[in-house]
DNA sequence: TCTCCTATTGAGAATGGTTCTCATTAATAC
DNA sequence: GTATTAATGAGAACCATTCTCAATAGGAGA
């Protein structure tokens, strides 16, 4: 019995074989450790859990893979306000795809899916009109909150 | 008959007055680039037009103000996916309220406001309902499409 | 109009996240 | 196995942005 983690795992071997890249063990590695709970990390951080794992990995590998995951599709990579791109597995399953609430001031990231239909519904509404008027092919979109958490909000 | 240009720039003034910011040649220069029809410029494009007025500006005063601005509302700032942070005159007013289409391959932006409106309208419901569940202060949105412009699109 | 205080400036150095280089290693097709 | 070449690790390089600090200039008050 596949669990979810291992599922997904080799719907990502999947989909690096079918670019014709290699199945190594650093991806393997970096894949891993995106496929943990902890959500929203930087390259660095991913860095350093990979290397427990894989401790000859270098920095640059870590880049060098995100940035070939996010190109084909596997990872999702935004900002939120400090100088560190944050990287996510991508949710493109309608259970598990989400928006964000981020904050201002310490840089937190909520996940929030409520309602994420009506807003997806939305936005593929207003993709129709915007692509046909402007002769613009959408690819994806990007919808944020910002402002401050629970926390911030009553330490100011 | 102050035009549109003047009054805005004047009502920039009147804002920097208020939070006791002096106003100085380079913050009326680079306020008068930014207020230009160019919009989505980043900084070392409005460091050389407001160089060109004010040829001894230098460039660590473009972006102290920049940031200045930003942070007492006058500027937005936003990234497009090259690495260059990109800003605009903020334009709260419900006629010029805008969002983006950006294009993954020229990093050109398009603004848009048609159905500006229902887009406000829907926003604010969803941060009505969001910030109660999660005790967030939402204090702005980023609502941005991404894809191919009409350019790029036909030449793949 | 003059003076004083200090916010602001300009120049260049420093920072730090990310990318590049290049010799070495290892995945995979045959 | 062997050959091919994509991928790696280490460190240097890059470059947008921030910092430092002595010099300058708003503007409040006299
Ligand atoms: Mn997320
Ligand atoms: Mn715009
Ligand atoms: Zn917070
Ligand atoms: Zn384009």
């Amino acid at each position: 019995m596949p669990t979810e983690t291992t599922s997904r795992l080799n719907l990502s071997y999947e989909r690096l074989n079918n670019y014709c890249c290699r199945l190594t063990r650093p991806r393997q590695v970096i894949l891993d450790v995106l496929d943990k709970v902890d959500r929203h990390l930087n390259a660095e951080q991913i860095y350093k859990r990979a290397s427990e794992i894989y401790p000859t990995l270098g920095l640059a590998t870590v880049y060098r893979n995100l940035e070939l995951l996010v190109r084909i599709g596997l990872v999702w990579k935004f900002d939120v306000g400090d100088d560190k791109t944050r990287y996510e597995i991508a949710q493109w399953s309608r259970e598990t795809h989400h928006h964000h609430l981020i904050c201002k001031k310490c840089n937190s990231v909520i996940d929030y899916s409520e309602s994420i239909d009506n807003e997806r519904d939305f936005l593929r509404e207003r993709e129709k009109n915007l692509s046909r008027k402007y002769n613009f092919k959408i690819e994806n979109h990007c919808i944020d909150f910002f402002g401050l958490c629970s926390k911030c909000k009553n330490t100011d």
